[in-house]
DNA sequence: CACGTCTGTAGGGGATAGCCCGACGGTCTG
DNA sequence: CAGACCGTCGGGCTATCCCCTACAGACGTG
């Protein structure tokens, strides 16, 4: 029997991945959390085999849940969800600890065909993401194209992405649990890295990044 | 018996919409789509009185699905489900004709309290939602979005788009050939107008404008 | 192994921008 | 003609920006 723990901010989407894994006998979902906080209290009250996790929680802090949820229980295995068909989320996800990646828009078949193979001990990416990741490894993980999810940290990343939603330095050191400081810190590391010189120029591209993902 | 067609590119999001109604024995579904092609088909074949809809659709947007299903059948009831908690989103669309806008955010009891709301001939949004468009009639204007090119005037439309473009007050000022104080004016006239709450919000969605030029 | 670099975190301090006030003459409109 | 909007600014307080510094752990590379 796999004991899941499901992680998302929409409870429609609970619903969806609880529907999805009804089919499985061996599979129960003993637990469902709307954000880190929670999903950090069941996995201590549960204490499940698998997490289930949304990486675009709320302040995104989906990767540093992962990170966090290992720390505490290093075997746990957990499957990644993701609105976003950006491979490179996935890279950032597997490197953070997660044993899977899988994203909403494939249909509920392969979500049980991921909670199998990496009960299994295996690790499920799509076939794309598999061979980027291949090639990465194999290339030394350069020469690509030069995005901000490439340049960036987690970290960055995360406050590149609340930034694009509109949300200020204050708003965003909350949301992260931060100092005002830190955030001051990434965004100055991210304009750097991205060659930007000022704040209104950081926000443009923030924003427009933002769009083009399809993030939110 | 209200026959429901549900429009969502996410199957999971869509088993969890099925399952949200499940409890209803009146409600039922009678199809599904992924996208604007598939759901103009399913509403000629199926003829449902309600459609469930994602705004978020890959290709052709919710909104100009939502704008072709009422020029097909005017008496369409159309229940808007979307991940933006972006409040203009839900006033563009009402504006196109749905009758209810519900967060994916929210829970399955939501969903269904805004079916029959809607089924009953009524209109279903949140309540910060319905204040904003109650605010916007009391305040003269109807409560609909109007472009910034409506609402703003001459000189507010260029700090506007100057900001969009990643500009400074400061840049701004100069640009114009006007005192930063002016500027300043001109962007809080702005906020006001637009109801938008900081400076990072202006900047987003003056961004976000110069990029679509007012298209949504 | 030692040294540099990246990352996550954060503080100090001066410069700047944001934000809430008010103001004043002009235009347009009911 | 009163009232709203427009273009234009200032005062003054706070928040943010921006540059510097710091430090510990990870990571890599000579």
């Amino acid at each position: 029997m796999i004991r899941v723990l499901i992680v998302d901010d929409h409870p429609l989407m609970r619903k969806g991945l609880v529907m999805s894994m009804s089919g499985e006998p061996d599979v129960k979902v003993v637990s469902q959390a709307s954000n880190a906080e929670e999903a950090l209290d069941a996995l201590q009250a549960e204490d499940p085999e698998m997490v289930v996790v949304d990486i675009s929680l709320p302040g995104m802090s989906g990767l540093e849940l992962i990170k966090h949820m290992l720390a505490l229980k290093p075997a746990l295995r957990i499957l990644v969800v993701s609105r976003h068909d950006e491979s490179l989320y996935a890279e950032r996800a597997i490197r953070a600890g997660a044993r899977g990646y899988v994203m909403k828009l494939e249909a509920a078949d392969v979500m049980v065909k991921a909670i199998r193979r990496v009960m299994n001990g295996g690790i499920y990416v799509s076939d794309e993401i598999n061979e980027r990741l291949l090639l990465g490894m194999a290339t030394g993980r350069d020469g690509m194209v030069k995005s901000p999810l490439e340049v960036l940290s987690d970290r960055e990343l995360e406050v590149f992405e609340l930034t694009g939603r509109g949300y200020g330095t204050r708003e965003i050191a909350e949301r992260l649990h931060l100092s005002v400081k830190t955030v001051e810190s990434y965004r100055a590391r991210i304009k750097n890295k991205l060659n930007l010189n000022s704040a209104a120029e950081l926000m443009q591209h923030a924003v427009q990044w933002v769009e083009g993902e399809g993030a939110g």
